[in-house]
DNA sequence: GCACATTAGTTACAATTGCAACCATTATAG
DNA sequence: CTATAATGGTTGCAATTGTAACTAATGTGC
């Protein structure tokens, strides 16, 4: 891919990584969106602050926003869709009357065990094609590629 | 990652490939918008039209959608943008009067080179962690998640 | 040649998102 | 204790995006 240095090429955007990446981001993101919102009435960010409830009740909406990459906003406005549809529950810490205390409410629960085995499903079936290794050479990859991502950061004004 | 059948287990969404794949590209889509932004007044979707105008002058509106995956209302917009910023020149084809034939001006011309060599640079550095063959295994993972994505398609209802 | 479907592209409107300003509560400095 | 800052969370507004409806031009069946 892109590392030797030729210049004055044009660039094939279907050869360069950022632009496949998002592609194929976009292809597996509508897919899943699409199940959820037909299947469950969820959307992604409502998902995702309901699979980290679902492995760690208690959470504060800034533990749900730190460990969904979420901003705290969009962990707002899931909650307050998730506290209207009864699938969260939420408790004023008591000690610091700012904070909250999420937990899934037990429809809450329900829904995450119908969801989860039908998101490892798709994760089955978009992984099906990959060997073992192949398997864990993409796990490494990611880590590896989201790590160097972060650490290039918001790039440096020129 | 997710291959063998255990049920009842709760979910680690770190560990949950589509969720990596969304924070992964949304960290690199980010930096890079960001750039695009303040360095050449480009939006994702207008460097997109630039990049396949770029290395193929004459396409219609349509046919640069289907190059960048990107639906035609999209692609209407970021050429009306680029019309008005004189980036890009539209003529009518003759023989067929609907359909457009888009180029770039000088001026866009000249972002396009200004720009191409700054994605390279970014790409380099993305994957500067990279050895030879990994960046090999990579190219063929993405292409292979994105055929499979692909074909799993609207995930059938269920 | 005339109805009817198709295709290219735009426009209008609704839903989503992102950012900044904003309460309320707790923490810190003097 | 009071003033100031910092934290948790919500709300309002503007920009972005997606969907559907629409106009204009071409193609098709008869």
């Amino acid at each position: 891919m892109g590392t030797n240095g030729k210049q004055r090429e044009r660039l094939r955007l279907e050869h360069f990584v950022p632009y496949r990446l998002s592609i194929l981001t976009n292809t597996v993101s509508t897919a899943i969106a699409g199940a959820y919102a037909r299947r469950f009435g969820l959307s992604i960010p409502e998902w995702r602050v309901i699979a980290v409830l679902g492995l760690d009740p208690g959470l504060s909406a800034a533990d749900v926003a730190e460990r969904t990459a979420m901003d705290k906003v969009a962990v707002s406005r899931a909650v307050s869709s998730l506290l209207r549809s009864r699938r969260v529950v939420r408790t004023r810490a008591n000690g610091d009357r700012r904070r909250s205390e999420l937990k899934l409410s037990r429809q809450g629960e329900s829904v995450y065990w119908r969801v989860v085995p039908f998101a490892r499903q798709y994760e089955r079936e978009l992984l099906a094609d990959l060997s073992a290794s192949e398997r864990a050479n993409l796990d490494q990859l990611l880590n590896r590629l989201h790590r160097r991502a972060r650490a290039l950061g918001p790039v440096r004004p020129g």
